[in-house]
DNA sequence: CTTCTGACA
DNA sequence: TGTCAGCA
């Protein structure tokens, strides 16, 4: 039972995470079954859906709506997962590139 | 709140 | 196959 609690945060229990999204809990929990998305959990088994999770069940809108299903989708989701951490992992490998030109060797 | 099961398009 | 409703 996740009363009015943990209110401010950013981390919500299912039935608002679902209404925020518009998605059914049934939905949220059938996409973390099948690896789609993966929400904190409380100590007492609740599911804690983060900001971030919510831009994911977001996303798993927005790919359901152009037809992929959910298979598809968890490919889309782990390959945009990776794509942002090669551009994060090339980014600062280009600024220590620069760091390194201006500093005297 | 959780999981599971069954029905529908 | 994805969604939704009901039950334990």
């Amino acid at each position: 039972m996740a009363g009015g609690n943990n209110a401010g945060r950013g981390v919500y229990a299912i039935s608002v995470a679902a209404e925020l999204v518009g998605m059914g809990q049934q939905n949220l929990r059938l996409y973390e079954r099948r690896g789609l998305i993966e929400p904190g959990r409380t100590l007492g088994g609740t599911r804690q859906y983060s900001e971030e999770d919510l831009a994911t069940l977001r996303r798993i809108g927005e790919l359901l709506d152009l037809g992929l299903n959910l298979a598809g989708i968890g490919m889309v989701l782990r390959l945009e997962a990776e794509n942002r951490r090669l551009q994060r992992e090339l980014r600062s490998a280009t600024a220590e590139r620069a760091n390194a030109r201006s500093r005297p060797g």
